[in-house]
DNA sequence: TCAATAAGGTAAGTAACACTTACTCACAAT
DNA sequence: ATTGTGAGTAAGTGTTACTTACCTTATTGA
């Protein structure tokens, strides 16, 4: 696991060989399969170790905050500085697992859903309390909150391109709380 | 170009095989990299062609709105049915493309960036005009808008989960552009 | 004490796949 | 008549993910 997260902060999941992350690791390529069932479930469970600390560390900050605006600004902070701190869970998530079906079957997928229920039950307690307007759509919201959280970071894990998360994070929860009308 | 789009439709394009798309269009394998230059590129080929048509229309529908928020919300709707009314371009274009890097040099990406500079100058104009609030981060709001919008359709596309486009257009803009907070 | 079992590891495969090569044929243009 | 070109093919080749059969060394339980 740890020499494919060193081959994943290189080159995309699709151009690392077997061949090579047995040698990097030092062991040979049949050992790889003693232990992960495929080249996938190796991808799947380095994402489920950094998802791990991630879940870990968001619940315990959005059970610091009262209001629901402030606990889902933490989780759009945490969510970025998570993002741009580990890049290859980054990458893993955004832009490698989606696009086979069988990750939406996995465990790691049970913990993202996890995550999503969370955002979802804030904004509906959010609605409740009066802090969000009573016409807001949650499923909608929850949306345009994780829709920018991810095209925020898209530019960083592709290019490299770097971001102030500060500014990043309060600039998209001023747009989705306030609104961008004059 | 039309057997691969049909093979698409019904799986992911790394389990397509050469042998399957040539058998599809009737051909030999050998033929296919008389045209293209690998399956990448065949790959890129059809998401230009649908990307072509969807700029078209795009612009069109631009140009026949005065105010920089209707603009907006025409890209907004634009966009959403777009994607839903043609799931292969936009498995293509959010879940294919992204993983390899060679995708960003190659044309049908200069497309992505011109539509994406569109939106940029449509919001820096409204900002100009005081339609939007001047402390507007043109960039920011583009990522959210783009985010919604591309989040928005995962849904679907993986899941075949459908939507109503209006409700989750005007969600979108009455999210991005009033707020949530009440 | 010692066989049985399991854990850690390897070398040498194999099938499938993307891609290549060397060729044929039809048919226009010179 | 000859030459060049575009369309097409059959039969490869190298690489890759994954498998198999085997070896070695601990652990354990009767």
């Amino acid at each position: 696991m740890k020499a494919f997260s060193l081959l994943m902060s290189e080159k995309d999941f699709h151009s690392i060989t077997t061949a090579e992350i047995a040698r990097t690791a030092e062991v040979t390529e049949g050992l790889i399969y003693k232990y992960f069932k495929d080249k996938k479930d190796l991808l799947y469970q380095v994402l489920n170790e950094h998802f791990f600390e991630f879940q870990a560390k968001i619940e315990n900050r959005i059970a610091n905050e009262k209001t629901c605006i402030e606990q889902l600004e933490v989780i759009i902070f945490s969510s970025l500085e998570s993002y741009t701190a580990n890049r290859i869970f980054s990458k893993i998530l955004l832009l490698e697992v989606r696009n086979s079906l069988d990750f939406f079957e996995s465990c790691a997928y049970e913990m993202v859903r996890k995550y999503t229920t969370t955002i979802l039950s804030i904004i509906e307690k959010g609605i409740e309390t009066g802090e969000l307007k009573p016409e807001t759509d949650p499923h909608i919201l929850r949306k345009v909150i994780l829709g920018a959280i991810e095209h925020a970071c898209l530019g960083e894990i592709i290019f490299g391109r770097e971001f102030d998360i500060d500014e990043t994070s309060t600039g998209i929860a001023n747009i989705v709380f306030n609104g961008a009308k004059a």
